[in-house]
DNA sequence: CAATCGAGTGGGAGCGCTCCCAGGGGCCGG
DNA sequence: CCGGCCCCTGGGAGCGCTCCCACTCGATTG
């Protein structure tokens, strides 16, 4: 057939048009799926299309709406985190199936070091996406402060502080931790320790407050020797746990921020001769698959993190068709999920 | 400052070349770094830029190139996979670490029913990247052969087959596995039987192939009935073991070709009052984070997996950079952790 | 029956860049 | 002192698309 001269070169808008016999504006309207199409023309185009196999070019498409049709799944977490947590695992299917019916395509970038960094605001300078989605954010990053100045529609999960100024969603981490806690409490444990998270995250800010708020519902003041903090992972969390017992031996309960700090917590009791639960109850945050597999099984705290893929995906969609729209946010709830540690 | 009348229009290498007193020529050429600009020219371009803080348009670029400057992962897998399976992150976080010093960009695609793969398609027909890493080949799996036929750069972790044409990277699946099971043979146990994964996958296969390979060094003739495929979850892997059990109750030990999986083979030996490893001895593959939290840890097979997104990525980088060159395959390596459940 | 209208259409202009070629010096050797 | 070279340099052409405006033509209206 057409296995002319040419290289390998596409057919474009204009060959369309011609094999038609219409005019550029009419194959585009139709591409488009703009209205002011008669039948006719509507029907010759596409069988033009579909006998060239036409594709339009995205490139040129771009320059002319400056639109690029993608958006940019941003991750700043140091190299542990994204193996250890399922968690972004999660929220990037949330993400991609509620990409899946739009033209939108995903760009995931890590942001690891300095270096990273600076790539990604180049990125984002050039507006080589539409929007960006950032999850994990610290009180003082700078990313958000970055994002807000360029003006580029962002969502965040999670939030600096409470006063958030960009679109956010985060799950109900106080008010998951309160129940956590309260459930310790209703148990009859009387010394509950907790292991938060950084404190520069609101994440463990929101989680600690959690377990303050449930102490304080039922009239006790909060002991602050039973709080120490930790950075999410499985060796911080041990090591917590190795300090708490060091400062208050008393404890009969513990209220993790995180699976797999709990899963550091439990090895620490083991060694220390602790039997969870009978001389101390544990509870863990994220309902991950580590918490189905520590002994005992882990107690914990789910959030809806598919869901919350899914919710800032649509927030962002809606604030790219609209720039101009006020910004959102949204709290999605948390389960609890018994097992054999309480 | 320049809070003039145009709306939000960012600067173009035209006026950088005019601000700077040259031609548009001399400006691309400094912004690429090519070759052939006096040093007085240079600065003057360079100092334009910082001035208007010039990004260059990569629409507008790509359209005269025809290169996107990014790369597609794609990740053909059902719902459950990406979220249990660490695998997937630590890939991700190979690639991505490779792509830092590049200006190439990472496009994640998640293609998990008919509809997300037809999208795929048409993305790659528009050649909206410069190249596609596949992960998770099956043996019928068409998105191979598509690739192959657009002639677009692709590079495979796995194989369809042995002689898979494409460029592919793998772990040593066969030697792993043989290895995990010498290990149990030396240990004196003498029913070995493996939980075998998906077999239309080579991953599945080849480490079924490294069962029956360390029998047959021992002059051992593997029995059929110790076999039992699964689909690489953890209920599939209790199934499996539990039909095992059903044939062979004198079974003394199990390779599973996952860590999920032996984790569901646990869960049902632990029912069935088998003790591990006194009872039965259990082998798992992947080394990952569920390895180190199963009552008892597992033992486990552990393959190189972020080196193999890295590995991937050089290999792709080079097929874009030079079409022509020949396809390549690298075999990595496996190592065994050794844990309590053997 | 002329004037008016709106639906449908074709194609010029232009998005911002790279490619490439023609031309302007400076410097060398004859 | 002139021809020949080699560096640099500027800018025309063109990538494939959307936007928009001017135009045609049949249908409707007074």
């Amino acid at each position: 057939m057409s296995s002319a001269a040419q290289p390998d070169r596409r057919p474009t808008l204009e060959a369309v048009a011609r094999l038609a016999g219409v005019g550029r504006g009419t194959v585009s309207r139709v591409v488009n799926g703009l209205p002011g199409v008669s039948a006719k023309a509507r029907t010759a185009v596409e069988a033009a299309i579909a006998e060239l196999n036409y594709v339009p070019n995205p490139a040129a498409r771009s320059l002319v709406t400056s639109r690029t049709d993608s958006i940019a799944l941003v991750i700043p977490e140091s190299e542990s985190r994204l193996a250890a947590e399922p968690y972004f695992a999660a929220v990037i299917r949330g993400v991609s199936s509620e990409l899946a019916d739009t033209e939108m395509q995903l760009l995931l970038i890590l942001v690891r070091d300095r270096r990273e960094l600076d790539r990604l605001i180049r990125f984002v300078e050039a507006r080589r996406v539409d929007g960006v989605l950032l999850v994990s954010v610290h009180r003082d990053d700078p990313l958000p402060a970055f994002l807000e100045k360029t003006r580029i529609p962002t969502v965040l999960v999670g939030r600096r502080s409470v006063d958030e100024p960009l679109s956010h969603v985060h799950s109900d981490n106080a008010g998951g931790a309160a129940q956590a806690v309260r459930l310790l409490l209703d148990r009859g444990r009387t010394v509950v320790a907790t292991i938060a998270g950084p404190l520069d995250m609101d994440v463990g800010d929101s989680r600690l407050q959690g377990w303050r708020d449930a102490h304080a519902e039922r009239d006790i003041l909060p002991d602050e020797s039973l709080v120490a903090a930790a950075d999410f992972t499985e060796e911080g969390g041990r090591a917590a746990m190795g300090e708490l017992l060091g400062r208050r031996p008393d404890i009969d309960a513990v209220f993790a921020a995180s699976d797999v700090m709990a899963a550091g917590a439990l090895t620490e009791l083991r060694e220390r001769g602790r039997r969870v639960p009978e001389d101390v109850a544990v509870i863990g945050f994220d309902d991950s698959i580590v918490a189905r597999h520590t002994v005992p099984p882990l107690t914990s705290v789910s959030q809806p993190t598919e869901e919350i893929g899914r919710t800032i995906t649509r927030l962002l969609l809606d604030e790219i068709n609209d720039p101009a729209a006020p910004r959102r946010r949204f709290t999605l709830p948390t389960t609890l999920t018994e097992r054999r540690s309480t």
